[in-house]
DNA sequence: AATGAATGAGGGTTCATTCAT
DNA sequence: CATGAATGAACCCTCATTCAT
């Protein structure tokens, strides 16, 4: 039965994401999440403890499958080239599934600052991706590529670029400058790590 | 009868300010603000056609008074390296003021995404800032220090990496981290440069 | 379930209906009509999209049972003379009853100036009261009663003379002469027609 | 000086007359009214009590001038049959003005069964009204057109079947009509009367 | 386990009224 | 006299949450 529980959390959290980018962080609603996950109103609240549990779920769970989904693709890779490469295109996946993404993440970056719950779970996702740096950087010193020393320095600094640049290209609101700030942001990492 | 009006208008914005950044752009209300002001729950509605009204005011005051503050110090130099290092120093002014306005404006970032009145009043804010990078620049290319062909794509890469910076250190939530990731901010931006 | 519903709406509407009646409908708010429908003040947004919407329902609910209880009193009768005075003692049903109708009518009457919807309710009841002023006047032709060929403009002459005395009425405020306005009414007819 | 505040009182009402026409008995704010009158806010709070004041003073105002200007047309004609056609005319002035003078007293009338300060200002003006159907119907059995004992009750009938004209007509929302209904109520009442 | 009716706090906004200037 | 800034009550409406079914 635990496990049929599971799965109707699933739902509802897959639901949230969805309602959420539609609707924005602010004005969804647990009748929004309800109706996108197919459910009565009451259920939201059986499974949760209340909307913010359902969206602080939802933040882990989405930072949790994008540092998945980059690793993976990291991991695919062998030299430190392509992996940095394949890192930074799972990143800018596409205009239409990072707008998404990044409408909710910027949401709750910006809860984060008075919400504890969630500068936690970001945290742990911050670290997930300094271990994605580190990886690429490791091979990169094998390979004499990029000669860094200090991995934590150089992995925070890999993450703030992609950061940046994800949120400025957000603020134009036009689809067709991603691929250039995808590869600005590219360029710009090369360039510190040189 | 004019000027009064308006010193209230900055007194209610004023308020804003502290509120937003105490309570969160979504969750201040317009008593919030009545109350931070010291005015009756009217008033913001007397000055300001709505609540929007008020925080799109909000946000172009905070914006330009950074931008200005910034443009200054940075004015106020004569070789390139210190006009980066003063706009440096400006943008990471303290951690007490730097978390205020980083809440109140990582508020705003992602409002903007689905607000056009927000998205415009931030684009104007970050061609200021570029406005600042190419000044220096300008001055590095003179001095032979950094040798930067295209302003504005390093310009874009200069505010991505303070944006950046700063909202890394902003999930920290600890003051005393301030320093270094100023340091770090300044040390990827020479690097980069370079 | 719909049943039930369906229920609760009406209890909705017969508490504004007292409200409207009692407060006026300007003055009546969302609170009064909960209050009196012994629900809390949530509910009659719950069952209808918005204030008007009830009111709305109101006037389309309440016509039409005037007009039927009109239409039964009138189809009882088998003489033109017995149907008229069956039309007329159904619409002078009694001075309390009479008042609270005319009070909540007559502000639909003034608020349907400006509102569309509520025009359209009204002009169907319009309709309806032709209805039944035509099906007096054919008895009556066949009976060689009275001999009125234009069956429209005659309906609307009756119609005329009984929300002209029911108004006149009205603004005596007093209970005692409304059987007086009653025969006024019927007098006024039946001189008419002759 | 008593004078200047009586000038200054009949501005405000004239004002207020154009304002509840335009915008309607309920919605009309002090604020507009202000505004018609070309002064500002705190203006009719000085010169009347409150709002209910301003108004009650309307109705005074253009029922007394509605009142003078029958009086004064079927005062003007010689026989009861141009008296009669006199003052049908002046009521069916035209659809514009009697769009608008009726839009606010529909509006008065609604509220007069609730208020009694409006109730009685009505009162007054039908008694105005009674007595100018007096002089018709005096002047008529003069001249043996109408015989007519009763005249209060006739007079009644007369007034009677204007409003109700009137307020079908109002109902219909359709200027081109007005010719038709108004014509319509004058073959009422000669009918009537005959 | 799931529903959805019901609650009621709290939001933004409007506006009559007051009152210092 | 006149202004219009300020007040704050009251409006409609939304929605998280509860709970009987």
């Amino acid at each position: 039965m635990n496990r049929k529980a599971e799965l109707k959390r699933q739902q509802i959290i897959k639901a949230a994401y969805q309602a959420v980018s539609d609707k924005g962080y602010e004005a969804v609603t647990l009748q929004d999440i309800a109706n996108y996950a197919n459910v009565s109103k009451g259920v939201p609240n059986y499974y949760f403890q209340n909307k913010e549990d359902v969206l602080a779920h939802l933040l882990a769970q989405i930072t949790e499958r994008i540092y998945k989904k980059e690793k993976e693709a990291v991991e695919k890779e062998t030299s430190a080239q392509e992996m940095l490469q394949a890192y930074i295109n799972t990143v800018f996946v596409s205009p239409e599934e990072n707008e998404k993404f990044y409408r909710v993440y910027l949401d709750f970056l910006a809860q984060a600052t008075k919400n504890n719950r969630y500068r936690e779970i970001n945290a742990r996702f911050y670290q997930n991706c300094a271990s994605i740096s580190k990886e690429i950087l490791t091979q990169a010193k094998k390979e004499n590529v990029f000669v860094v020393n200090d991995f934590e320095t150089a992995g925070r600094a890999i993450r703030t670029m992609i950061d940046g640049y994800m949120i400025q290209w957000m603020m134009t609101g036009d689809h067709a400058q991603h691929r250039s700030y995808k590869q600005a942001c590219y360029q710009a990492i090369t360039t510190y790590l040189s």
